[in-house]
DNA sequence: CAAATTCGTATCGTGCCGATACTAATGCGG
DNA sequence: CCGCATTAGTATCGGCACGATACGAATTTG
């Protein structure tokens, strides 16, 4: 008796593949005028949005798949076209801690290719986008374990996260207090909630 | 007054881009053994599930949002490792058709990484699943009709699609008789049939 | 049958990327 | 306080993806 496999989930994934090149072409458009090649966007992207945890070059290397190595070499290009800042981490020296200049807030800010995604998901109701997210979340979340990838995500559904007051969280795996803004960045140590689907 | 804008879209976004990254590393990590790149092993895979109007080397320079020239050595280094046959067109002499050896159809057998997402998925109820299939059709659409750029897709959805009995297709647009599987292939031609959304 | 168009290839330069080897800082066990 | 292992990052080199350009060949147009 032959096992009966369910297509769907590869249909899904070969949109997920489809629209990943769609953006990946999109992000070569956008660089070719500042001869920027995708990763660096990506780069940049990935910078603008770390948290405090994880804006290092060995946590970009985990996001992007690369290796340290050739992420220092992506990094130290963008650092000679004045696009970031690198500088050292004031109690562990060996870390380099890294954030966007003001040119690189500029050239990000007006080539977003999010803009064409927003264009793109103007017709989907939010309920739609919204079970789309979470089962989507929830590919990711498990791809990463089976991985044993680094796992990032945001503070919204993060186990450790903890809500201090109206506007004060805190991290309780680091121990630190965070603003609301500080929640909704990407973050390398990331834990997923188990959530309760209906 | 500002204008509000929905933030949910751009969750989406970051996971689909996340997911994008993930599948890429996956990629890179199957290719390694072997050494290809993941543009080897993406171009294995649209060949294999290309039909018979999209696989040639333009369609997949298309797919893959690079130019002809470079998709040109791609499969230059494809069918000098003995992955791909490339052969004339019996009708329009410049066209090349490219399929897959049976070295190419072996390897991508056992480096599938589709595995590792019909695992990530397993746990996502079917309904969820087409959902967000649906949902991320949607802004495929969109944003290849934005991008002014090659429409891909299966037939299952696409306006020129005919269904002449239990298992014998036809597609409009260019006359021809499609067998059943034929219309679970992907192609450059299609037209994404406007659907009744709920 | 020219002229224009389309499909594909050849060639060259830039620089991504991994592999390897290296330095420097931290942590660990005596 | 001193080796030893570990971790963060950099330097260097080779292979080759990728775009730009130029080209050849087949098709189409008139």
């Amino acid at each position: 008796m032959e096992e009966r496999l369910d297509k769907n989930p590869l249909v899904l994934l070969e949109l997920v593949e489809r629209l990943g090149n769609l953006m990946r072409t999109e992000l070569r458009k956008s660089g070719s005028d500042e001869s920027l090649q995708p990763v660096h966007l990506q780069a940049l992207i990935y910078i603008s949005k770390a948290n405090r945890y994880s804006n290092t070059p060995q946590a970009l290397a985990d996001y992007l798949g690369l290796t340290k190595g050739t992420v220092s070499q992506t990094l130290l290009l963008l650092d000679r076209r004045g696009l970031i800042e690198r500088f050292e981490d004031d109690i562990d020296r060996r870390v380099v801690r890294l954030r966007l200049s003001s040119a690189g807030e500029r050239l990000l800010a007006e080539t977003q290719p999010s803009l064409a995604w927003q264009n793109a998901t103007r017709n989907i109701s939010p309920n739609r986008i919204r079970n789309a997210t979470s089962a989507l979340r929830e590919a990711l979340i498990t791809l990463q374990e089976d991985n044993e990838s680094a796992t990032f995500g945001a503070c919204q559904t993060c186990t450790w996260c903890q809500k201090l007051s109206q506007r004060i969280y805190r991290c309780g795996r680091m121990g630190d207090r965070l603003s609301g803004p500080e929640t909704r960045k990407i973050c390398r140590i990331y834990q997923a909630k188990v959530e309760e689907v209906a």
